[in-house]
DNA sequence: CTTCACTCGTGG
DNA sequence: AAATCCACGAGTGAAG
């Protein structure tokens, strides 16, 4: 490859790469971005842009700030955290060449991302949100191929970043360093070359990942993943409305709560320590008084001690675990006490408070906020099962609105004025694939008939009608079983979060095999599904699939965990599928000014100006409960809707 | 100075 | 006998 041909520096050089690229149905591009804000599409700054076809490579710099060659060197004064000025040098380097303005090159390419190609990108809905900004907003348009997505789908066990993967598929390893993480300081011609084979290597990917997704008949998940990424696009540059005034209210109300709530603990203990420290909190507790400690027997260890007590170490008081669930057991020491709610406090500030504010010290804690809005990172390949994650922030575990600080936090994420959130959860969706799989028995029949899964579920254990079961028995003999069966909890779970004796939890689950045989009979053959299939594996509702190969294990601990993870990856993943679909079908539903912000696993969160809120609800009851979804299970699906000012509102 | 394992705590 | 699935991230402390 003679690089320097491929570098386009005129626009009559670019329209004529446009004219050749436009002789074939498909393309692929990467962008790379510098400034601040380098990783964040919303706000970053698009430095090149390189294209790729069949025979065509192209790679363009718009802003690039330096050269090729170092001519010299100088001393930069820089305070090192202790504020201390020291001085470290710094290469000079020499000018980098004349290059074309973004905004001629994003207008030029305008027509081809509005075009009917298929556009290929590793990470696409990266690229696309931060070139939107440079095209007055607009997205590019489908058909999309996401390589990332693909090489998921291929092997959801493994990272797929570009490098493996082309180190896997093309055996070649073109770059060692990080050049993506820190393109400004990077030569002109390296960057250059990187970005065009980064481009280049993501279309042969692409080539390789369609064959094998053939053979796979992963096409039908594949093409909802890429319904799904055109409106991850269109979430990620909408954003969730946040209340920022609150925000910082909240922020000056727990600094001075997380003040006094140390005070406390260092005044019952008689002694300051590192309250964050898992070891020093161990020794404060459990250490005998004679030693400072409060002389607190313990009795669960951390994972850490347990692998220590399994290899015959000696263990000690501080091997045992201070979490929230051990210490509730010594509630009524005062050091215990005051630990419990200083750990409440902390854990929203820091996670939640600064996490979203940043902090202006640490180089690593960015604010999150821009405009008002949080723009999380949704990733649709972000798990084993076909869910999603959400990262930069993580918006997926805000507090519940149970507490009064949950609640504020929870409370932070809003409606502006003259608008309406809409919040529609699944109801049972897991239970509900469950009963689909596990086809006619208790739990389907219940469904049918509308009755409350839990209810069914102490029902059929205690071998009551339905009517009969009480509050407490739809609690301890529903809720407690079905949250269990989900995740392939066995009898000793149950004994400890039922605090039972063992004896009383093996019998409740006999009884619950009794009344709910077609349960256990899928389970058993979806097992055996799995392990008759190399590599083992099992197949969701829309095909997608989740592989396991420890199902064959020799060692009997790794196996049950393996057959648990296959059982629930058959339940979480089919949910996900649902959930995905709903999205799609619910975007398309929605109208133009109403916009789809958040996902939850089984929850939709919906912006929505006032006056279309009736129409937005139909449009998502429409997505979430039409007969083109509720197809696919054989029990009713169902949707809670609430309309709503803040997220807080919500709650069941 | 960076990276990693570990512990803990949020969510579904 | 280590026996609950899937995530992200703050913070500590030791090792590279």
């Amino acid at each position: 490859m003679r690089l320097a041909s491929n570098i386009v520096y005129d626009v009559e050089h670019l329209r004529h790469v446009i004219k050749e690229i436009s002789r074939h149905d498909h393309f692929s591009w990467d962008i790379e971005t510098i400034g601040p804000y380098a990783t964040t599409p919303v706000r970053n700054d698009v430095a090149w842009i390189a294209f790729s076809a069949p025979g065509v490579d192209a790679v363009i710099p718009m802003r690039h700030p330096i050269g090729s060659r170092i001519i010299g060197e100088t001393k930069e004064p820089r305070a090192d955290k202790n504020g201390k000025v020291r001085y470290f040098r710094v290469p000079v380097w020499d000018e980098p060449p004349a290059q074309l303005r973004p905004s001629i090159v994003f207008e030029e390419t305008f027509d081809l991302f509005e075009s009917d190609r298929e556009k290929i990108a590793q990470n696409l809905s990266f690229d696309a949100i931060s070139i939107a900004k440079h095209r007055g907003g607009e997205l590019p348009k489908p058909p999309f191929h996401c390589t990332l997505v693909s090489s998921w789908l291929l092997d959801e066990n493994r990272l797929n970043g570009l490098k493996p993967r082309v180190r896997e598929e093309f055996g070649s390893d073109y770059d060692q360093g990080h050049t993506g993480k820190h393109i400004a300081s990077t030569a002109f011609d390296k960057v250059a070359r990187y970005n065009l084979l980064d481009t280049r290597f993501t279309r042969w990917l692409r080539n390789r990942n369609l064959a094998q997704m053939a053979e796979q008949r992963l096409f039908p998940v594949f093409h909802l993943e890429m319904d799904v990424l055109e409106v991850l696009l269109a979430m990620g540059q909408e954003g969730a409305p946040l209340d920022v005034p609150a925000l910082h209210d909240l922020r000056e109300h727990l600094e001075t709560l997380v003040e006094q709530q140390e005070a406390d603990v260092y005044r019952a203990a008689g002694k300051a320590f590192n309250l964050n420290a898992a070891r020093q909190v161990a020794e404060v507790l459990y250490y005998p008084q004679n030693r400072g400690g409060q002389g607190i027997k313990p009795h669960k260890l951390t994972s850490g001690g347990k692998k220590k007590k399994q290899a015959g170490e000696r263990i000690t008081q501080l091997d045992y675990t201070t979490d929230a669930d051990e210490l509730a057991k010594h509630a009524g020491n005062p050091v215990v006490d005051a630990l419990l709610t200083y750990k409440e406090t902390n854990k929203l500030l820091s996670t939640y408070v600064y996490g979203y504010l940043g902090d202006p010290t640490a180089k690593d804690r960015p604010c999150q906020i821009h405009s008002g809005r949080i723009h999380t990172n949704f990733k649709q390949y972000g798990t084993v099962t076909g869910r999603f994650s959400s990262s930069e922030p993580n918006l997926q575990n805000i507090p519940r609105p149970n507490t009064d600080l949950g609640k504020r936090i929870r409370g932070l994420f809003i409606a502006p004025p003259g608008y309406k959130l809409i919040i529609a959860d699944y109801s049972q969706i897991e239970l509900r694939v469950l009963a689909h799989f596990a086809g006619p028995g208790a739990l389907f029949e219940g469904f049918q008939a509308g009755i409350d899964p839990h209810t069914i579920t102490a029902a059929g254990i205690l071998k009551l009608p339905h009517d009969q079961v009480t509050g407490t028995q739809r609690t301890d003999y529903g809720k407690r079983i079905n949250f269990l069966i989900g995740y392939g909890g066995g009898e000793h779970l149950l004994a400890e979060v039922a605090k039972i004796p063992l004896r009383e939890a093996e019998g409740i689950i006999a009884l619950h095999k009794q009344g709910f045989p077609e349960i256990y009979a899928y389970k058993a053959k979806l097992l055996e599904v799995a392990r008759s299939r190399r590599p083992c594996h099992i197949r969701t509702l829309t095909g997608r699939i989740r592989r396991v190969p420890d199902l064959l294990s020799p060692a009997k601990w790794i196996r049950l965990k393996a057959e648990r993870q296959i059982i629930n990856s058959h339940i979480q993943g089919s949910a996900a599928d649902i959930i995905k679909i709903a999205m799609v079908r619910t975007h398309a539903e929605l109208p133009e000014e109403a916009k789809l912000i958040l996902t939850v696993h089984d929850e939709l969160v919906t912006l929505v100006p006032d006056h279309l809120v009736e129409k937005a609800v139909e449009a998502i009851r429409e997505g979430m409960l039409g007969a083109g979804i509720q197809s696919l299970l054989s029990v009713p699906l169902q949707s809670d809707i609430k309309i709503v000012d803040r997220w807080s509102e919500a709650k069941e």
